[in-house]
DNA sequence: ACCTGAACACCGTTCAAGT
DNA sequence: ACCTGAACACCGTTCAAGT
């Protein structure tokens, strides 16, 4: 695992496989990044993976030690490609800013590969470059390096846990999805003033502020409360 | 789903299994937080849990709609368990902390569980319950009724995405887990200054906060700023 | 050196048949 | 009414055998 910071040259001597495509990791990753983003949730098995590579499923071993390690492959992939177009102002605030909802948009447009990957450092290039570009913001801050390693770990690891979250949420299948709604519009929504007086006060606001994000509130949060500490 | 705010009464005429126990969803969901706490991650399939209740796989289907309703239940009674000592103190800020450290460590007894239910509204007694206790808090405290619901929203939301992420953390295999560490302690810890210049500046400080978690500080950050704005 | 194919030890879920 | 057992359609991973 830690040996991937540089990705060391290509394996030697690399035969076709039988229905003629050239393994590699870099092809590997892409098609299950599009096996996941066509077939959602289920779709990325070792089998199927197989299947729409060309290549017997056993053949995947010699390229990942099992699917954890796949994963993480594809977790890094899809901060790399979140990250990819996204250029700092200066502002520590705004960048900060900007970065989050970057990576959890990303997050949300692979939800499967999102949720699996979130958890786990990857020590992999898209991620040092991050925490590299993240660190670099709150130093140039002005916050001192123990404050700006402590207020790093929050900003990365709610935004992680959001985007597993949220993307967890949008991975569900259609009928789950709606039935959480529905849970809001109904069960909630029709407690009585008596037993439970504050969900009823609120309820019409539970309806329509449950299935959006808190990500963003969240993350003006943490800014705010970060940038208090900055002044003291 | 939404049935399952009043339990309703047992069913009828319930027939010992052949092994002589007889079933209900106390049980089931009982022995399936059970088979979590000793076995770890991967022990809850419902072939291993008809084995430990001591049933046929198949029975189980007459209690739960399939593995996923399941779930729900098992994540209702885990917030129960974490709130069933909790009492308040009367200061807002206080209660929702201690409330927020509790939920995230009820998750971390049973890591399995609490990644796997911690993105689902459940609609179920003890989530409701939990539900109405902050939004009285928020209220009390004295936030007009949709801020309340926001800030209701994201310190829910904060908690149970903490506790997924660092509960899928704590349930990865031993050696992932040491890999984990490792990665900071090499791959991170060894990067140029030339290159990397802020990483390797801090990596003495990252080499120590990453492995905790950054719950404590974000809910701290989040009251913190949900405080300034009470005043406005 | 690298891919293949069979084998192993599992899954969740359904449904006709038993009691 | 409720549990059972067989069946179906899958899994991840290993390893000897092929090319």
């Amino acid at each position: 695992m830690t040996d991937r910071v540089v990705p060391g040259p290509a394996r030697r001597r690399r035969r076709p496989t039988k229905r003629g495509v050239v393994l590699s990791e870099r092809l590997i990753v892409e098609t299950a990044l599009r096996l996941i983003g066509e077939h959602g949730a289920d779709a990325l098995t070792v089998r199927r993976l197989g299947l729409a590579l060309g290549a017997d499923p056993s053949a995947l071993y010699r390229y990942f030690r099992g699917t954890d390690d796949l994963l993480l492959a594809v977790a890094d992939e899809l901060i790399g490609r979140s990250l990819a177009t996204w250029r700092p102002t200066g502002d520590w605030r705004e960048d900060l800013r900007s970065l989050g909802l970057r990576i959890h948009a990303g997050a949300l447009t692979h939800p499967q590969a999102a949720v699996l990957g979130a958890c786990r450092v990857t020590g992999r290039v898209h991620e040092i470059r991050a925490v590299e570009t993240i660190l670099g913001i709150l130093c140039g801050a002005g916050f001192p390096d123990p404050e700006a390693v402590r207020l790093y770990h929050a900003f990365v690891d709610q935004t992680l846990a959001f985007a597993a979250l949220d993307a967890a949420n949008a991975a569900l299948p259609r009928s789950a999805r709606e039935a959480e709604a529905e849970v809001w519009r109904t069960t909630y929504a029709r407690l009585p003033a008596a037993t439970h007086p504050h969900i009823a006060a609120t309820s019409r606001h539970l309806v329509t502020q449950m299935p959006r994000s808190a990500y963003p509130l969240a993350l003006d949060l943490l800014l705010s409360a970060a940038a208090g500490r900055l002044g003291r």
